[in-house]
Formats: structure tokens, C-alpha cells, sequence
DNA sequence: CCAGATATATCTTTCTACGATATATCGGGT
DNA sequence: ACCCGATATATCGTAGAAAGATATATCTGG
């Protein structure tokens, strides 16, 4: 299970979201760590829709401005469905026994592992 | 940073050890939850070799029985080098971080996550 | 003596990450 | 009034890794 297709989907579960907001909900709360740039992420949304585990929604935002006649900016809002809701569930189970499965090799090596704390 | 390339660094960390070896203590340890088949260890240590985290030492293992007169199964044992050490090091620091952040990103949706020992 | 385990290695296919790029709109500053 | 940076979605090409299949050779137990 992709790191980054739990984050996402963890994300929409939160709260319904739009792809660029979730680019920067992933940036804001990684302190940069992480980068879901639009070739990442827009094809895991894909992904994610054609696998039932979101759904997404159309959305024109019209401009505040009176002399505007264009159509307005898109946003493309996704939620979760009661499949990708599961599916959370499920990755965050397997995400919980993979740390855990990491720290038995870790902690295996007498002198090779690293203290908790670095000194 | 790949989470394969941590646990083989981990466990040839731990005591040098050839490829064969590698996978059957993964397989042990994980019980079967990670499978670092041939196509997938022998590739990635080739790159772990290249990168001078490991440094390879053929063995040469003659037969029991006396009337053998083959050159005998060749074993290619990986020790880590100190640049491994420091990679490992980093690595699992770097691990550390990332699994911090991600109990972020699940511990941040209110219905979202799931309980750390479900019912 | 043979089947299965041990042992290393490559091939090909498939998937994904990621930088670059394209297109279009909104909003604030000058 | 206008421009620039931010907002917003989407695709392309490339490079890299995962994984099943396959090849080769040896050792061991029955």
C-alpha cells in the first residue's frame, strides 16, 4: 500500500477536498517533507476514482469581480465513498503493522540500530 | 527512502549475509508479509553495491562428500561498508520522521482514523 | 538417483514517480 | 488598466523499481 494513496485518501476523509487544496493541506502539515505535485497527484486521484474509493463533483467558482462573464475557475471537489472509507480503515491497519514489522528489524541489529533519541 | 533498502541494510547491518540468506531472514521475520524475491533483492543489492553502501566477498562452499570434485555453490556475502553504516543511520532516522508524520495525517481526522487497537 | 532446497542472475512487462509543460482563471499591487 | 504570481486542473515523456518467469548450477535427504 502507497504511503501517499493513504495520506490522500486520510485527507478527503477529513473533509471533502479539491486536488490543489489537498497539494497544499500535504505540504502545510509535512512542513514540505512531502511534495504531491500535479503529475503525482492528479493521477493518483484518477486512480483513486476509478477504483470506487472517491467520487468527485464538479464546482464553477464565479469570480467576485461584476464584469465577469467567464465560465469561473474549476475545482474538482472529492469525497469518500463507503469504499474508500474502508479502504482508510484498511491501509491504516497495514500501515500500523508494516511500522511495526520495520521496527523488528531495526531494533534486531545490537549495534546497528540507532538509539529512539539521538543523543 | 525505500523501505526494502532499510530492512537489507538492517539485517546486513546485523551480521554479513548472502542474498539467499536475506531473503529467508525477511521472509522469517516478516512471517511472509514482505517477499524480497530474486528478481527483487539481487537488483537492489547490485545498486547498494554500486552506491558503496555494501561490499560484496565471494565464498566458495566445497561439498561434504569427498567424492565431489565440482567447483561448489558460490555464495556472495554482503558486509556493510561505513558509508552503509551512516546510510542506515540516516535511514532510519529519516524513517522515524516519516512514520511520525504520517500518524499526523491519520491522527488528524476526527472519524477518519481508526483506533490504534481496534474492538 | 532424483526431487526439492539452496544460490545467483537476468529478461520482460507493468506500474509509478516526477520534472516539464500546457491551459486558464483569479486577485492584489502599482 | 494591467501585469504577475497564485490558483487550478491535466497530460507527456522519461526513468526507475517491482514482480513474475525463466535460466543455470549445486547441495542434501530420502
Amino acid at each position: 500500500m502507497n504511503p501517499l494513496e493513504m495520506i490522500v485518501l486520510s485527507v478527503i476523509g477529513e473533509a471533502p477536498a479539491y486536488g490543489y487544496a489537498i497539494t497544499k493541506k500535504i505540504e502545510a502539515r509535512s512542513e514540505n517533507s512531502i511534495k504531491a505535485g500535479p503529475s503525482v497527484l492528479y493521477p493518483l486521484l484518477k486512480r483513486l476514482e476509478k477504483q470506487g474509493y472517491v467520487s468527485p463533483n464538479w464546482e464553477t467558482v464565479r469570480s467576485e469581480r461584476t464584469d465577469d462573464d467567464s465560465d469561473g475557475r474549476r475545482r474538482k471537489w472529492y469525497r469518500l465513498t463507503p469504499k474508500g472509507q474502508r479502504r482508510l480503515e484498511q491501509a491504516i491497519r497495514s500501515h500500523r503493522a508494516h511500522t511495526a514489522m520495520l521496527d523488528e528489524f531495526i531494533n534486531a541489529g545490537p549495534g546497528a540500530a540507532i538509539e529512539e533519541t539521538s543523543p
